[in-house]
DNA sequence: GACAAGATTAGCT
DNA sequence: GCTAATCTTGTCT
């Protein structure tokens, strides 16, 4: 049921454009990490984007501080961050090096690695339920700190095209779970997508 | 050195 | 639908 694909990495120019650009192409593509000969995969079906300079919500914004200065950095960069003492959340660094703008990936479809996804979450039987939200998905896949600033363009975590080229439509909304800068419609995601965080803003 | 807040989730009602 | 759990970071003293 699961066809072998060839993933290749998606270079740092695709990374190296507007964060809202960034954001709509990376639904539909493959996030895959290497996992002990083993390997995890999982399609991105939400995202949304944190534009540094003018976004109040953005962990970049004001000054640039020891934790967030990895949003800074080269385009492709990855930026965990750890949240609510339990959470992680997995973006990645786009545009030019020096702005502080990054992409959140908040959920993708599991594709390969389930059995390893259920472990990590416990055990769940929903699969529906397993990488539905920016922290889920960081448990499935094992990000943590230690993932943090490296290099999603070659390595053992990266993102990949879609070779099946699947149709979808995209839809938009407002960001989710923020105090500031709601107003923006930076969160996309798939339309009709079961994996797609179940929101208020999702009804 | 201490304290408050946070891009969330799980678990119970 | 509501609330507790949980800890790193930033800010202030």
């Amino acid at each position: 049921m699961i066809k072998k694909t060839v993933l290749i990495p998606l270079k740092q120019e695709f990374f190296n454009r507007k964060t809202v650009t960034v954001a709509r192409e990376l639904l539909g593509k493959i996030l895959v990490k290497n996992y002990n000969n083993s390997i995890l995969t999982g399609r991105i079906v939400e995202t949304e984007a944190y534009l540094g300079d003018s976004d109040p919500a953005c962990h970049a914004y004001g000054k640039i501080t020891k934790r967030n200065e990895v949003l800074f950095e080269k385009p492709g960069t990855i930026y965990v961050y750890f949240i609510y003492g339990n959470y992680f959340c997995f973006n990645v660094v786009t545009e030019q090096e020096g702005v502080g703008s990054a992409v959140l990936i908040r959920a993708v479809e599991p594709i390969q690695g389930i059995d390893t996804f259920k472990k990590r979450r416990n055990f769940l039987k929903d699969i529906y339920n397993l990488t539905n939200g920016p922290a889920k998905l960081s448990m499935a896949f094992g990000f943590n700190l230690k993932d943090n600033r490296k290099d999603i363009t070659g390595g053992e975590i990266f993102i990949a095209a879609d070779s099946t080229k699947v149709k979808f439509e995209i839809e938009i909304s407002e960001r989710i779970g923020l105090n500031k800068g709601t107003e923006f419609p930076y969160r996309f995601f798939i339309k009709g997508n079961r994996f797609v965080t179940k929101h208020k803003f999702n009804k």
